[in-house]
DNA sequence: TCTATTTCGGACAAGAATATCCTAAATTAT
DNA sequence: ATAATTTAGGATATTCTTGTCCGAAATAGA
């Protein structure tokens, strides 16, 4: 569904925000081990996400990533798939003609069209707050 | 949300099945054109579609490739996606954690949960058939 | 100022997906 | 039989994604 680079980015972003959470600002090292994504691939990760700014990073000694409670509570997981994957997941579905409508469907057409509705429904509506919640709770996992 | 194999494989099965509908045999130059796909990397989808005894081929002049109506009536959209996929998408959904389960969740896990379900569900119960009829039809297309 | 720590960023490596090429095998028609 | 057509399948090439390596830049603390 997404790629290997983003799905690392949601892991990175959720975790950095469960840390935010409790005031802990947390390194790359931190991350990749807590996530268990290889670390050097890790780096390029947590540097997207710097620059699209959906994470602060720190440099020199007690550095790492944070991110702001505002952002928190602003960005939704759609924000981290963009960055990412681009919005292809909202246009190519079903088997990726160029241009998609409804005017001259392609035969999957109308019975993708709920689903990647829904699908897209539920990334702009869910905040990285709401996600990190969970983790801080303890009620969900990052990895097994 | 599926390969360009997976896409291709769909298509194609598509283009046979509503010209076998016709009663007509199709080659791959005619498929390869008619779905807008490289000739060659289409001749392997096709080996793959026959082995997997989605599709009949015959060999020599006036060969090409065909399916059965029992096929067309009892494959699904999902027997497709399986043989070029797997079955992926129904288990590494969002953040691809090894081992999915419900009692130790990702963040994500209850968000996608539905969605996973419904197109599952949808691949299980579209049949090639309804797909190939829309063709015929001329309500929908393969390539604009 | 010097050293240690940590992110940044460019270059490179490995692997997977996508795509091409060419010869063999089967089949039909002459 | 021979020639023409069409799929089968192995080898190879290209491109994209994933991943590593290493030195540069920034920063904190001694
Ligand atoms: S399902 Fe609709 S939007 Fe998706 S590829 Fe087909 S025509 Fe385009
Ligand atoms: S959403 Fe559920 S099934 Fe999908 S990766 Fe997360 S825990 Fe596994």
């Amino acid at each position: 569904m997404f790629s290997k680079s983003c799905e690392y980015g949601i892991k990175a972003t959720l975790y950095i925000a469960s840390n935010s959470n409790n005031g802990n600002r947390v390194s790359l090292n931190d991350i990749s081990e807590n996530i268990d994504s290889p670390k050097a691939f890790t780096a390029k990760i947590l540097q997207k996400l710097s620059k699209n700014k959906i994470i602060q990073s720190i440099k020199g000694p007690s550095g790492g990533f944070e991110i702001t409670t505002e952002n928190m509570n602003n960005l939704r997981l759609s924000h981290i798939v963009k960055a990412f994957d681009g919005d292809d997941i909202y246009k190519s579905c079903g088997i990726g003609l160029e241009e998609c409508n409804d005017s001259k469907p392609c035969p999957v057409h109308s019975r993708f069209k709920n689903i990647r509705e829904e699908l897209k429904r539920m990334l702009e509506t869910t905040s990285i707050l709401d996600l990190a919640n969970g983790l801080t709770e303890g009620l969900t996992f990052l990895k097994h």
